[in-house]
DNA sequence: TGATCTCTGGACTGATCGGTCTATACACGC
DNA sequence: GCGTGTATAGACCGATCAGTCCAGAGATCA
């Protein structure tokens, strides 16, 4: 494990903070003090200031969880397994952690309405979150893969909210057992259309 | 329509701000400029300051919504039925403001977890939610009308956060369409256990 | 050895933060 | 009138905020 760079250190640490505390919530000083570094490294490698570093931390974080739905799927036998196994993961990560922290676009929401570079960084991985589901779910040979993607985004989304709310990892496990496998959402299969 | 009251003002402008900008990403000063008050009526009614200010702000809004989802409910024809209504209102009162306010409960998440005021304010309206949505699925016959509560809850809560990400009603409306009349979750209904 | 460039270290600033405090406006009973 | 309780009004405070600035450390050239 070679010593992380300045940069890596920062954006980690941003990360690490902002999914706890949101984005307003996090003060530079203390993002500094957690990555001991001075205030003059972060202007330097971002000139852009907090927004710019949020930024990078989001995207950064994001690539992470699209990293974990590749591989869930990946390795997995069917759609319902490999989101399963996604839910897993995000619980027991929580659980290494000993806390459950949020979605890492999550906390930095509220900004990025406000916040161009936010918002675009926001749309990217939530973007790339469903279409890298999307492919698998067409490679699965999933009907309306899109719509079925869509679907798993919002559950995830939902049930990692409401682990953040409880800080428990019930509800993503709650959550990964309703993906039992075999099942293809059959309530989202669209059937001839009566319209 | 008569004068709102101090108390009723102070309520009903943090709980807009916040749902906006998130729990910390709001000031007193801002509050108060949108209620049109001055700081020492804020501490008359809330001694307790933001914490408590931002605490009724949640019990006020989650209480609003736990009647949509009750009045829903109420007046569908099945459970699927009143699902989707609940979608639909969320999305229709985004339309008719104008813009995406995020959940409530999650604009206050992240200072929740560090203030025991707020986290139990959060806790407490999840609670009623799923609770008001499983009564209702018990009413309707659906079999384990717990967990088919908390999974609706946890549906509307990602298509909540997609809706405010993109600012866009879209994964509400996705969402209440996804609730086809008839379908009673086939994919949660639990068969046979295996176990 | 000295010039140059990259990057760190941290003092400093003005603005804004949540919160406290006192003065007073107003309605009521006497 | 006077006293009292309720609520408004806003000046004021120390702490903290994001952001600026520059001195200088350290590597890499000549």
């Amino acid at each position: 494990m070679s010593k992380p760079t300045t940069y890596t250190q920062l954006v980690r640490a941003t990360s690490a903070l902002m999914r706890r505390k949101g984005y307003a919530g996090v003060g530079l000083t203390e993002i500094l003090t957690e990555a001991k570094l001075p205030k003059g490294s972060l202007y330097y490698h971002f000139p852009g200031g907090k927004p710019e570093l949020a930024a990078a931390a989001t995207l950064w974080a994001g690539d992470m969880v699209m990293s974990v739905i590749d591989r869930c799927f990946s390795s997995a036998d069917s759609f319902a397994d490999g989101a399963a196994a996604i839910c897993r993961e995000v619980a027991e990560h929580a659980i290494r952690q000993g806390r459950v922290s949020a979605c890492p676009v999550m906390a930095i929401l509220p900004a990025a309405i406000e916040e161009p570079l936010l918002r675009d960084a926001a749309r990217h991985v939530y973007s790339e979150w469903t279409s890298c589901a999307a492919r698998h779910a067409a490679r699965f040979g999933v009907p309306d893969p899109e719509t079925v993607a869509l679907d798993l985004h919002m559950r995830l989304q939902g049930a990692w909210v409401l682990a953040f709310a409880d800080q428990s990892e019930q509800p993503l496990l709650a959550l990964a057992r309703s993906f039992r496998p075999g099942l293809t959402w059959p309530d989202i299969e669209t059937p001839a259309d009566p319209g």
